[in-house]
DNA sequence: GTATATGCAAACCGTTTGCATGGCT
DNA sequence: AGCCATGCAAACGGTTTGCATATAC
């Protein structure tokens, strides 16, 4: 049995009260500590894959929850999956094309030295940065 | 009757035949010139407004074709719907999350001065910028 | 005449929801 | 006890598809 000492605090940052499933799920999200990219299908196959009991329904609306507790951001890249990112600052993505895969792209490495301004009456929410890459 | 001299020609571009359908569609888009970003449904709706007779089946068919002609693209900026944009170059968009609208922002206020290094074997296809607004 | 586009309805796929059951506090 | 999470299956919404008909070349 692993330690889920660290999943189980992450729960907890978000409010959430840490069940069985839940805690399979953090665990395979943030149990190592490196950053994990998602989507509820491929979630719910890992946690199959583990021989963790979780109905898919759950896995989406663990997600749904997780996002909204602040833990995980989804993300869209393509229209037809969310992807779920537990790195949480904003923070540019590779997109794999030919693999339909989303990972980090290293943020230190992106200069924005000017934005388009903000339009009257509204605010900056957050700046979504997709670099889409194909095989060479 | 419109003049739709410039939509033929634009439907001539992407080797499509300009059928009674397309031409509507294509009136709609660039008729006048102006960019415009559009859904499926929202086409749809602009189309039956100005009387015009066309399936919705008929409105996805012809904006898949459309992008895979070049003519328009694809972007995604919520899980649920795909937006269609007159303007094919790299170019920001403001989202506005208030009123799920897309707009095309200033490129020319936008500088990326790095990018990240693009990994081994793969080359760059396209960088989606995506300005989320929110309102003040 | 032949290839292709259209329309309709049904299929599709990722996601959400209603409702009954089960678990935390 | 009471609230909330879970599981299942059914509903959902945007999109695609199969097939018969109509249109462009």
């Amino acid at each position: 049995m692993t330690d889920r000492t660290h999943s189980a605090e992450w729960l907890m940052t978000g409010g959430l009260r840490p069940t069985r499933q839940r805690l399979a799920l953090a665990e395979l999200l943030v149990g190592d500590g490196l950053n994990r990219h998602v989507t509820a299908e491929s979630l719910f196959a890992l946690a199959s894959d583990a021989g963790e009991k979780v109905s898919l329904a759950t896995v989406y609306n663990t997600l749904r929850a997780f996002c909204e507790a602040g833990l995980v951001t989804e993300i869209v890249v393509d229209g037809s999956k969310s992807y779920f990112d537990t790195r949480t600052d904003d923070h540019p993505h590779f997109y794999w094309e030919d693999s339909h895969r989303l990972t980090d792209a290293p943020a230190e490495e992106l200069t924005i030295t000017s934005l388009p301004q903000v339009p009257q009456g509204m605010e900056l929410s957050r700046v979504d940065v997709v670099i889409r890459l194909r095989r060479a």
